[in-house]
DNA sequence: CGCATTTGACCTCC
DNA sequence: GGAGGTCAAATGCG
């Protein structure tokens, strides 16, 4: 199956699901090399169609505004719809307070929490001109930590898909994260005060960092990785990762797990890095408090989970029952329709 | 009871 | 004065 270059996004992800379901139903069998090879030739498909999809996001989020400008389209910009139109557009006048903090970077993503930080949220504001509101976050890792975010829900109906899509949040970036420096001197003095003990470095870590899912957190298991916020290359590792790890998981012929629950949308699986419990910070609607091991910030193919998916599957435990997430996840409608933020709280 | 979220009020800028 | 951004008291949840 080729991608035609003409075709519309909606269609190559949905050439994208269709694959995805023909592998799994592939991969729920015992392969033999003709099976292997079948698979992956599936799998490049796969791969291909993704990496169509986000290449049409981006030239979406480049030039094109039905992505990226929400419900207004193609009108006239006066200036007072500029301002309006600042966080997903070309024109940017932010606020004073803005201005002296410095926008980092941008990034259009269906999973605007998913980049390994915590974060508080301080507001929400309805935008004019925009369908949904906006939502500000500010870092929850250290208390001084001056990151921030907002997360702008574009709006989806002008895009014109004819099969459901996940909705698209415009995320800004302000500030870079100083919590590494800030957790590390905190260890330090733990260290200095009382080394060695878990429970000290605990104590020092912001409460709710530290609080889930035991000693380590994403700072502690990939430091490399999640370096400063909103990085610029986010989107290209991104795009990396999901092909690297779609073709990491074929070779290996590791079968998922059975697929979730139809229907429940608190049931998707996740590959982990053997050795390291995710944790589930919060899987609640708002999905506050992310992050697993979401692809999101994966920045290369040397640090896919993927690879250790066979022995490593993920059970994130909350509420007495378990949440799995899987490599098929991150296309899976049911991940997303569960955090749409004010969207469908407040409807 | 502690913490996160909500939300109206307030501040600043244009 | 309007709009975006932030604050902080109120509220809800575990």
């Amino acid at each position: 199956m080729a991608f035609d270059p003409d075709a519309k996004l909606p269609d190559v992800l949905a050439g994208g699901y269709h694959l995805s379901t023909q592998l799994q139903a592939l991969l729920s069998h015992p392969l033999d090399r003709n099976g292997q090879e079948v698979a992956m030739a599936f799998s490049q498909e796969l791969s291909r169609a993704f990496v169509a999809s986000m290449s049409m996001l981006n030239s979406n989020n480049a030039a094109a505004p039905e992505v990226n400008t929400g419900n207004s389209t193609g009108v006239s910009t006066p200036a007072k719809d500029q301002r309006a139109r600042s966080d997903s557009g070309e024109v940017v006048t932010p606020s004073k307070k803005i201005r002296e903090e410095g926008v980092t970077s941008k990034e259009i993503t269906p999973s605007p929490h998913k980049d390994g930080y915590q974060w508080r949220k301080y507001g929400q504001k309805k935008i004019q001109n925009c369908k949904f509101s906006r939502y500000y976050y500010k870092c929850n890792r250290h208390r001084r930590c001056l990151a921030k975010k907002k997360v702008q829900q574009q709006d989806g109906s002008s895009r014109g898909q004819q099969v459901m899509l996940p909705p698209v949040f415009e995320v800004t970036y302000v500030n870079e994260h100083t919590c590494h420096v800030l957790r590390a001197n905190d260890h330090d003095a733990a260290r200095m005060v009382s080394p060695g003990t878990t429970n000290n470095r605990r104590h020092h870590a912001l409460a709710g960092a530290a609080r889930v899912g035991g000693d380590g957190d994403l700072f502690d298991l990939f430091p490399h990785i999640i370096g400063g916020g909103g990085g610029g290359g986010r989107a290209e590792e991104e795009k990396d990762a999901i092909v690297s790890c779609l073709a990491t998981v074929i070779s290996g012929a590791v079968p998922p797990p059975p697929p979730a629950a139809a229907g429940d949308p608190a049931a998707f699986v996740t590959p982990a890095p053997a050795g390291h419990p995710a944790r589930v910070v919060d899987d609640g609607p708002m999905m506050m408090m992310v992050e697993d091991t979401g692809f999101s910030w994966v920045p290369s193919s040397s640090f896919c989970p993927v690879e250790e998916a066979g022995h490593a599957e993920l059970a994130m435990n909350r509420h007495g029952g378990d949440v799995h997430k899987d490599v098929a996840g991150f296309a899976d409608t049911t991940v997303w329709a569960q955090h749409t933020c004010g969207a469908w709280r407040r409807a």
